[in-house]
Parts: C-alpha cells; sequence; structure tokens
DNA sequence: AATGAATGAGTCTTCATTCAT
DNA sequence: CATGAATGAAGACTCATTCAT
C-alpha cells in the first residue's frame, strides 16, 4: 500500500523520533520534566500526540531515550587520540566540560535534577550512576598519569567542583564568574 | 469570650502548621515540588486536604514556609562567636556544612532542586539569591582573613566545591567518600 | 453563669442577627447568591462562621430570612392612609417603586434573579409568587378605581413596565434614562 | 494523509462542540452560570469532563459561545425586506420578539440572568451592551418613522415593557397572559 | 453566645494515554 | 506512518458545614 520503499521508511522514523526527543529535551531542560505536557512536545515537535506514542511508550520513555543521547555524548567527549599528552587530556576534558557547562546549561540542569530524585526516576538510576562512575574513572586516570598523590579522593574532589560549577552558573546564569573560575581551574590541574 | 483560649489556639495552630511544613518538606525533598500532591501531604501530615488551605494559601506558600524555615537554619550556622580566629572561623563553618550535608541531605536536595528551577518558582529565586549572597559574601570574608590572594574567586571556587559535594552525597547516599573529602578539604582550607 | 439578663440576650441576638442578614443581602446582591461565600458574609458581618450557623440552619436559610424582610418592605410600600385618592394612591405607589429601584439597586437585581431560577430555589418560589400576586392585586384594584377598562391586563403591562426598567437600570446604571421614564410614567398613569 | 479525513474531523467537532454548547446552555439557563458545573454539562451532553476542555479554555468560554450563538440569532430576528412599511416592521418586530420570549424562554431567562450580574462575568458585560444598543436603535428608528414624538424615550419604555414581560412569562410560564399582552401592546404600537 | 480549627465533598482544570480511522 | 478526538484519573483549590471548647 506503501509508495515508500523501506529506506524511505526508517529514515522518516528515525527523523520523527529525533525531532521528538529534541523538543522533548528542550522542554524538559526549561521546564522540567513533571511541568512538560506531551501536547507541549507534541507541538514544539511538529507532530500529533498521537505519534509519540507510536514512537515511545510513554512519557518516561522520551525522558529514557534523551537520557540515552546524553550519555553518548558524554562518552565521546571523554574520548581523545592516542598522541595526547596527560596534561593534553586534562586540558581538553577541562575545556569540554567548561564548554557544556556554558553551552548546554539546561541539559546539565535537567541531570542534575533527575540525579536527585532517584525515587521518582528510580529506572533512569543505574544510567545516572553509570554516567557518574565512567566520568569518575575517566578523571582518576588522568589524575594518576598527572601525578597525583590520592588520584580517586582528588577525581572527586574535581568531580564535586565541576557540578558545583555547573550548578552556580545554571543557576546565576551571565552573573556567575564562568570564565576566570575556568582558567583558575586550568591553572591548577593543567601543568604548563 | 472565646471558648479556646488564644493560647490554646495559637498553639493548636502553630502545630498543625508544623506538622503541615514537616510533611511538606519530607516530600518535597524526595519526590520533587511538582511531582508531590497536596492530597500526599495531607495523608503524611494526618490531616484533611481542607485544613491545609486553612493555613497556607497555596502549594507555592508552603513551599516559601519551608524556605524561610530553611533559611534561618542557614543563618545560625554562619554566626560565631567574637573570639573566634580566622582559623577558628571557617574550621567551624566547614564542619558545620559537612555536617548539614550529611544530616539534612534532604534539605540540601531540595534546594538544589529549586534553585535549579529558576522561572518556575520565581517568587522563591530572590530568597535563593539572597541565601547564596550571604554565604559568598561570608566566605569572601573569611578567605581574606586567612591571607588568600583572590578571596573572591576562591569564594566560588570553595562554594562550587562545598555543592558539588552535597549533590554527590545527595546522589550516592553512603557510597560516597564524605568523610575523606572533609579531612581533606579541611587540611586545604585550615591551616593547622 | 451569664452575667447578661435575658432581655440583653435576646437584643444581642438580634443584633447579630441582623448583621448577618445584612452582610448577606449586601453580598448577595453584589455578588449573586451562588459566588457569596459564608466566609465572606461571616467577615463583613465581623462575626465567625460558627456564630452563623448558630443562628442559621443553612447558607440558604440566610437567603431566606433576607427574603422574607424584603417582603415586609414591600408590603410598606403598597400601604397607603385611609384619606387618599385613588390618584394619589397610584402616585405614591409609582414614586416609591422608582425609589426602590434607584436606591435599592441591589436588592432588585437579587429578586430578579432568584425569581428566574426556580428550580435551584424552588422553596423560594412561593414566597416570590406572593410577592408577585399581592402586587397585582393592589395594582388591579388601583386601576379600577382610576376607571381602566381592563384593569387586570394594564396591570399586568404596568408591572412589566416596572420590571423592565428595574432590569435597565440595574444593567446600564447611570446610563439609564430613569428619571425621564419616571416622569414620563406619571404623566401617563397618573391623572394630575 | 490524515486517517479520518478533514471534513470528517470538522463533523465530529461541530457536532460534539454544538453538544456540548446545548447542554451548557439549558444548564445555564435553569440552574445559573455559577451553579452549573462541568461536570453537570459533560453528563447532559454526554461527553467526557476533559473532552470539554478539548474545546473550550474553561467554563467562561464556553458561556461566551453560547452568548454569540445567542447574538446572532437576535441579528437575524431584526432584519426586514427593504420594502417593509414602518407598521409592517414594527409588527413583524413585535411578533418575533413574543414569539422569542415564548419559545425560547430560557435563552430569555440566561440573558437577562448574565446582565444583571456585570461584576462577574465582565467581559461578556460589552456584548450584552452591543445587543441591548443595537436593539435600542431599531426601536427607535422604527418608532420615529410611526410619528412618535420621542422616539428614543419610547423606545426605552418599548424595551423595558418587554423586557419585562419576558421576565413574567420565565417566571410564572403558563400562568402569564402572554396572549393577550400581544394583543394589546400589538393593537397599541401597530396602527390598523 | 461565640470561636475558629477541622472536614470532605465538590469545583474547575490538566494531562498522560488510548483508539477509531 | 499518522491524526486528533476522546477518556478518566488526578491535581490544586473552595466552601458549606460540623464540632470541641
Amino acid at each position: 500500500m506503501s509508495p515508500r520503499t523501506p529506506e524511505q521508511n526508517k529514515k522518516i522514523r528515525e527523523q520523527t523520533q529525533q525531532k521528538i526527543v529534541d523538543a522533548g529535551f528542550t522542554l524538559f531542560a526549561r521546564e522540567g520534566y513533571a511541568s512538560t505536557s506531551i501536547a507541549a512536545i507534541a507541538r514544539k515537535a511538529g507532530v500529533s500526540k498521537g505519534l509519540i506514542y507510536h514512537y515511545f511508550d510513554s512519557k518516561e520513555a522520551i525522558l529514557s531515550t534523551i537520557f540515552d543521547q546524553m550519555i553518548d555524548l558524554g562518552d565521546e567527549i571523554l574520548d581523545f587520540p592516542d598522541d595526547f599528552t596527560p596534561a593534553d587530556k586534562m586540558r581538553q576534558t577541562l575545556q569540554e566540560t567548561f564548554q557544556f557547562i556554558e553551552q548546554q546549561t539546561g541539559k546539565g540542569r535537567l541531570m542534575i535534577t533527575l540525579a536527585l530524585q532517584p525515587e521518582t526516576y528510580s529506572n533512569l538510576q543505574s544510567k545516572i550512576e553509570r554516567v557518574n562512575e565512567t566520568q569518575t574513572v575517566k578523571y582518576i586516570e588522568m589524575l594518576r598519569e598527572l601525578g597525583h598523590q590520592q588520584p580517586e579522593l582528588e577525581a572527586y574532589r574535581l568531580g564535586a567542583l565541576m557540578d558545583g560549577i555547573l550548578m552556580g552558573y545554571a543557576t546565576m546564569g551571565e552573573a556567575y564568574p564562568l570564565e576566570k573560575m575556568k582558567k583558575k581551574i586550568m591553572e591548577d590541574y593543567v601543568p604548563s
């Protein structure tokens, strides 16, 4: 009955799905998960409500997908070329993290909010933990390579610091001294 | 003239109000503001839904009251005797902050969540800002007294660090190396 | 136990009751019966909600009492000295009716609204009918004395006219040409 | 592209919407606006409460739509062919008005009730005023053409009279001498 | 006589989800 | 693949009424 080839269909499917995920992400980040309605997502994505349920089982499934994509993206951040020195790695990691903080504030805000409500979004919990762990492991490795004494503890400290900066920037916006913080932290952690 | 004396009434009022605030606080902290229903608060507080509106104008008013109580508590934390040396002040501040993180995790979680959703609870925004400012100012002063070069920037860093630790502990719970972090940070900031 | 004499008590009772009736009347007239809350009446009357239920069985009972008082007042309007000529009677009746329209607009508005919702205020219905009948009978008598051919029909017409004017004035307020209408109608119905 | 054709949808929409409007109208007229619940409208219309909000933004929006439909109907009443003499026009106007009073008593009752509560439904107020004005203007013109001395005042009188008759009939129902009134008024205003 | 704390049914409204087409 | 009409449970909030004192 359909005049479309399977390939076309697949492409359409993926595009539509992505439109929904993008719309959902934007709104979740801006308004929060609970305050964002399926109707609003449908509107922003330019599709019908029904179609959303064609692609996703529930509102939470959208969130879950968004989360997966965020994780994939996070993994990319933490990957670098083989010829990088430990200092290069740290520099790039910090730079990219600060870039994320500045440019994807909404994303960060959303992640924090979700991470802080384990009971409500229990099936995201394992994913969140995995993200944290992955990040911590990478930090530990880098810090060890850089010759820190207690790389594990130092990794927690660095992680907390970056989380705190994200929070500060997400809360205060432009009033937060993001650039200065970046400079200071780069100086501290990246031997020049 | 009144059958119950004004004192009796006042006491009843305060008790009931506090029951509602406590229930609201617990649930807001655990489930988030948006996901907590008035019905749930009423159930937990052991009162009727109607009574809640006898004491509070709206759901947001409950939140606001909770917030005020949290602020009062926060102000106490930041007060210390006159004969304290700068190091004493810093030591006590950090100790009390870590204690807060450990013992009042729910409160901390709630504050972060709220701070991160500026648009939704705009009338809390000013209060949150006040808290932040107060804390930052105190940090700056202490760090200056301790001889730090850039007390302001350092204050932001310390603030971010503590926020990040709160976040980590709130997310991971006992799995978070809170004690070790405390020790490390005390060593860093409090000259012994 | 009470230091008050029975007389004092009676007086207090009547005064309080009247305060409630007055407050209720004002609010019912201004906001409508359904939109007026017992709490609002209590506030305006300066008494507690509980006291209202000490004097009245229900919200509707207040309305009913208000109605009775309005009827008593209406009866007075239609009573005149024995030495009045038919023209005197008509003149005074019309004058007082116009005065009522102008000065007690709220009262009139309330009566119309209630009269128009028989299903809702069914136990007021008989009272309303009695008012209408009484008025019509008086009109018929006066019009017959004045020599009208079809006094009954003419009474309905005059009644409708006055009701319509009340409605117009209640709706338009000062924009309604009440004075001119009064003059015209007096000329028509009162031979001079 | 759509499974139901747009025409089908439009038809469904209009039908359902009209069912809601009809149910709302009946109940508003009988019980009053404030005393009619959305649940009652849904029940009478045979739809779910939710669907009502799919079609109308609020309870007041239903009322507003009802009103608009009533106005459209009213406008038709006041239009007549070009070759009508002034007497023809007046005759037809009165006839149609009486017909409205008799057959659309509920509509009339609702309009009066709403007109009498200016503060509550303020955004209907302008519409009501427009209706009144339109009607008055038409009356004035007709009465002038018929040679009345003070057509404006006479228009107000005629308007009041018809309003009063509507009220009487709406209140008393069959007990009201509607036919006789009609005959009398026709004789008075339409030269034969 | 009087208060006001307390209740619970009911109000308008929202929204995730289903389903006929 | 796609639509949007329809549902029903739940949400915040109101209010007439009761009751202990």
